[in-house]
RNA sequence: GGCCCAUUCGUCUAUUGGUUAGGACGUCAGGUUUUCAUCCUGGAAAGAGGGGUUCGAUUCCCCUAUGGGCUACCA
């Protein structure tokens, strides 16, 4: 068999989003697999809708992620140079003129406001305009005039669009990996431009030609694709061309709008789209991607890939590496998928665990910054005991600063439920003499005999982390120790004696 | 409107002619945690509808419905 080659082709109009995300992924699994190339095109045909820094994000993007192209545009140089289409025309041009000498393509010269009035007119009756077989010959191209008059037109300057010229009435089948045999009439296809007026190729001509020429084996992406790989397999017919094997993948769909998700109405959405920040050029605003809001590069991948595959058991957790082991086109599904941002939170829970250090070390860092020190033993201790209470890694500090500092407000909920607070101060003095707290098991024991143990618990906890929360008490109590303890009770006592009721 | 793709619990999915239709997230209930979260146990929850084919259909075929994609000198 012959080296499998994958493409990832975005467009960079805009940031990669989810969905490109992982038709990048699945085509890197696939190369990785088998020891195949996976190869990085940009495909900058669309001029109007260019932005400068797409290009870099995505290559960004795909780095934080883990899954890098070995070839392509910025991948350095490679057998098929270059990898940016907008550096490609020369090629373009070579095989737009066999289509044209061989009677596969045509010339245009219907501007746009020639065509938009035709629009109009059809929608008006009703009908759809569609550039195809059945009005090609009414409309001003070179179909429809001599060939002195295209040859003056030419000389004039006059703008033109290459066609492609559909030959109607064939059915054919062609082969998707996913779904099957699909059954198309090229009667329905229209005369798709293939090389605009300002002599750029269009995605149809460029990507057809570049998965040629760049000898891709296989093309996995976006099921909106469909559509075109008619139009395609017909142009590839027409250099003579064995077109590559397909494999449309399941579009990730918007929950609580309709329709895919884009890059194109991002308000739209209710979960986040974008891999890494993003900040849009027009306002300067920025939005935050998977990783600044938290997840694990392995969790968002891991997140992802299970979104329309899966490896045919009810295991949900792997590495990239294990990916790659278990993947298989076979197993890729059919239908559009809904995001689930729970699931996705979940997923980032399961990878916490196995990121401690990365906990440790940030962990480190806040205490650091705040100045506090700390001893390395006694910070194990401290995330052992507190790393299944969350999801983030950016959630430690809120589940752990009790261990290291006093708590500098209290929530008043608490405070103002204390009726009598001679009771209390009366009781937690003789209370506090009685406590041994370097002995969990001592604690305990003493509470367990406690006339209202659970107010004084609570009263307790309270003065220590400063609201109703945290791990066990006595445990709390053992860790910082007997100073740190009765000096944040008696803080806190000091607090309630000087509060009027 | 036309063409194409899809359709199993709320969500992601397993089961490719014979299963009490399984798992995960979420949800609900109970337990542990003398707080909160975690965790554990259990529950509710599904093959869109209608026709075929078959001894037997979630599984194969057709129709309808629903969702989605495309229908640009956008990708």
């Amino acid at each position: 068999m012959s080296i499998i080659r994958v493409r990832f082709a975005p467009s960079p109009t805009g940031p990669i989003h989810l969905g490109g995300i992982r038709t990048a992924l699945y085509n890197y699994l696939l190369a990785k697999k088998y020891n195949g190339k996976f190869i990085l095109r940009i495909e900058d045909t669309d001029q109007n809708r260019y932005l400068h820094n797409a290009v870099s994000y995505i290559l960004k993007s795909l780095k934080w992620c883990g899954i890098e192209p070995n070839e392509g545009f910025g991948y350095g140089g490679g057998p098929y140079e270059p990898y940016i289409q907008s550096k490609r025309s020369y090629i373009y041009k070579f095989y737009i003129n066999y289509l044209l000498k061989n009677k596969y393509a045509y010339y245009a010269f219907d501007t746009n406001k020639d065509l938009e009035i035709k629009r109009n007119e059809y929608k008006k009756l009703g009908l759809n305009f569609s550039y195809d077989h059945r009005i090609r010959m009414s409309l001003n191209n070179s179909l429809t005039m001599t060939k002195e008059n295209l040859i003056k037109k030419l000389k004039c300057n006059i703008p033109y669009v290459i066609r492609f010229k559909v030959i109607p009435g064939l059915v054919l089948k062609v082969n998707d990996m996913i779904r099957g045999d699909i059954k198309f009439n090229t009667n329905y296809l229209d005369d798709k431009v293939l090389l605009k007026s300002n002599g750029m190729a269009t995605y149809h001509l460029a990507n057809t030609i570049d998965d040629y020429t760049m000898k891709i084996t296989h093309v996995l992406r976006g099921e909106e694709w469909i559509s075109s790989m008619f139009i395609h397999i017909l142009i590839y017919k027409s250099f003579g061309w064995a077109p590559p094997n397909f494999a449309h993948l399941p579009l990730i769909l918007n929950k609580n709008g309709k329709g895919k998700i884009s890059k194109r109405n991002l308000n739209y959405f209710k979960f986040p789209l974008f891999p890494i920040e993003w900040k849009e050029p027009s306002t300067n605003k920025k939005i935050y991607g998977y990783k600044e809001l938290g997840y694990f590069p392995d969790a968002f991948i891991n997140m992802l890939a299970m979104l329309g595959w899966n490896p045919g058991n009810n295991r949900e957790i792997f590495s990239l590496e294990e990916l790659v082991n278990f993947f298989s086109i076979k197993k890729i599904n059919k239908s559009g998928v809904f995001f689930d941002k729970k699931k996705a939170i979940w997923f980032n829970k399961q990878y916490i665990i196995k990121n401690k250090n990365k906990i440790f070390l940030f962990l480190a860092k806040e205490l650091k910054n705040r100045s506090i020190l700390f001893d390395n033993n006694f910070l194990w201790k401290v995330i052992d005991l507190t790393i299944d209470r969350i999801n983030f890694i950016y959630e430690i500090w809120d589940h752990t600063y009790y261990f290291f500092i006093e708590p500098d407000n209290y929530d008043k909920s608490f405070i103002s439920k204390i009726k009598d607070k001679n009771y209390v101060i009366k009781n937690i003095n003789i209370l506090l003499n009685k406590l041994n707290f370097n002995s969990f098991n001592e604690l305990k024991c003493i509470f367990s005999e406690l006339e209202n143990k659970k107010f004084f618990m609570k009263l307790i906890r309270f003065s220590i982390v400063g609201s109703l929360k945290g791990i066990e008490l006595f445990k709390i109590l053992e860790m910082i120790g007997k100073k740190q303890s009765i000096k944040r009770i008696k803080k806190f006592i000091k607090k309630i004696e000087s509060q009027v009721y």
